[in-house]
DNA sequence: GTGGTTTTCAACTATATGGTTCAATACAGC
DNA sequence: GCTGTATTGAACCATATAGTTGAAAACCAC
């Protein structure tokens, strides 16, 4: 326990459901019930999964009546972001080759 | 199990051992006992990382004698993109508005 | 204050994860 | 074939994770 926070946010990700959530929040706030209706699911599960993506940041909690409505806070994905730009020059390198071969293949007609 | 690759490839990235190896592999080949010099840690607990790198699909083996040298294969992490990308505009949204509310504090100055 | 709604807490279960140690496998060199 | 080196497998342990159910907390409406 206490991973560094991008371990953190990579493991709150590492979820589909987790990742439903976040794109229902990406299209504005919404309470538990209402993210729950989609998922063959208890409510206290969900809850659970929110708290996971609370802690990693992801999302944040308001408090009005007895409604504690989510919303998204995309800012730890920045993170994850950072850290794969570090691999992204690799990936596309793979590409370029990939494409040199194909061009290649295509009777050197790269025109 | 049998999870999403989607899902599989996050969590594999969800620990800073792994997250290492794989800056390792950025640099090259390399085999396991290369690999587990810098942990403090079994080359047993290293090789089953490893597995879940490969499970991932982010690591690839060869077979050359008792050597079995590693290399990364960044393929999967584009997937990571693709589904960050979703969200990124989310976040540049945020920063925008950051951006001009400290220009705004920095007294309309924004020359 | 009673009743209904929304949400969480607590206790529990099953399985997954991350590590250990020791034995086994696979190979190279002699 | 024996020895040394590299790597994995098997058994085991402790803890974390994802779900369940049922009760409790917080609030609104009446």
């Amino acid at each position: 326990m206490s991973a560094d926070s991008l371990s953190t946010v990579l493991s709150a990700l590492a979820d589909p459901t987790r990742r439903g959530l976040l794109a229902r929040l990406a299209a504005g706030e919404a309470t538990v019930s209402e993210l729950a209706k989609p998922y063959d699911m208890s409510m206290a599960a969900i809850s659970k999964h929110l708290k996971v993506l609370e802690k990693a940041g992801l999302v944040e909690q308001s408090h009005h009546a007895q409604y504690r409505p989510r919303k998204l806070n995309p800012e730890p994905l920045r993170e994850v972001d950072v850290w794969l730009a570090e691999y992204r020059k690799l990936w596309e390198a793979r590409f370029d080759r990939l494409d040199h071969y194909l061009r290649h293949l295509q009777g050197k007609s790269d025109a």
